[in-house]
DNA sequence: CGTAAGCCTTCCAACAGTGTGAAGGTCAAG
DNA sequence: CTTGACCTTCACACTGTTGGAAGGCTTACG
């Protein structure tokens, strides 16, 4: 199979693959005599099983731990569960985070008037936050990476 | 002010404000004899101003539309408004998507007996997902950018 | 057989936003 | 005058993904 059926068949673009094996998530693939890159079912598999990590939102460097647990026939389920909710406390770290801006944001919103007169308090507070905000204060060093 | 006396007051790193200057988020800074940048209160105040916007999650471009209307003596609160609420609906989409993978991701965890046997229902999905997610599948192409 | 479409290959650049570090100039205090 | 703390620019790293260019391969059609 080439790289583009193998896209194709697991949901990871072949842009996407290439990347993988560059970096070492996937191991190379075998080559064709003219250098194609060839995929079998169970390596179709295996992008598949990263697509659905990352779509949970794993980061490169957690699908590679999932991998190893996956392929590892004796792995203990506790390591597999423990790294599924230290992710899940990231997530809700940074949904934590969102929602506080979202909250501020929203509460300074209903405070505007929203006409054609400049005066405007979502302004005001970005220009100089009052002590308290309603909502636990967004305004914070949060910091959050890609996903 | 030297550009690091105006990071230490603003709160905006050096190696940022240099990065915003080039960008052309902010006017380039008046120099010194010796080529040193030169801050004045008001670009401190500038820079201030800023910084809340990035810790409310604005992106650079938000930025940039909002220190024109603070800039702008005519601008209409409406406008603040309509950009501040675009900003709220889009941290509630990545809230939601986060949310998704989450709850997914703890239901999975939880179904998980975490001991020293291999098997685990986390790996499954990930393998093969059951059609029906308990929660929303937080399986889709949801993508987000840095905030 | 020729050729054109549509694959594949590699390499290079870009995005956001921040940080790190190197090589060198400058300023202030001792 | 030296030392240390600053400033300057430049280049590169990170994460994950996309885009393109230049060239080779394959396939199908005439």
């Amino acid at each position: 199979m080439n790289i583009g059926a193998a896209a194709k068949a697991s949901g990871v673009s072949a842009k996407m693959i290439r990347y993988y094996e560059e970096i070492g998530l996937i191991p190379q693939a075998g080559r064709s005599d003219a250098g194609y890159r060839i995929y079998s079912e169970q390596d179709v598999h295996m992008l598949r099983f990263i697509r659905r990590a990352r779509d949970l939102g794993f980061a490169v460097e957690g699908i590679h731990e999932l991998l190893g647990l996956w392929r590892d026939q004796s792995r203990r389920s506790a390591d597999v569960k423990r790294l599924a909710l230290a992710h899940v406390a990231d997530l809700r770290r940074r949904i934590a985070e969102l929602e506080d801006m979202a909250s501020t944001l929203e509460t300074l919103a209903e405070a505007c008037h929203g006409n054609t007169r400049p005066d405007c308090p979502i302004l005001s507070e970005l220009e100089a936050p009052s002590g308290t905000g309603a909502h636990g204060r967004a305004v914070s060093k949060a910091r959050f990476g890609p996903v």
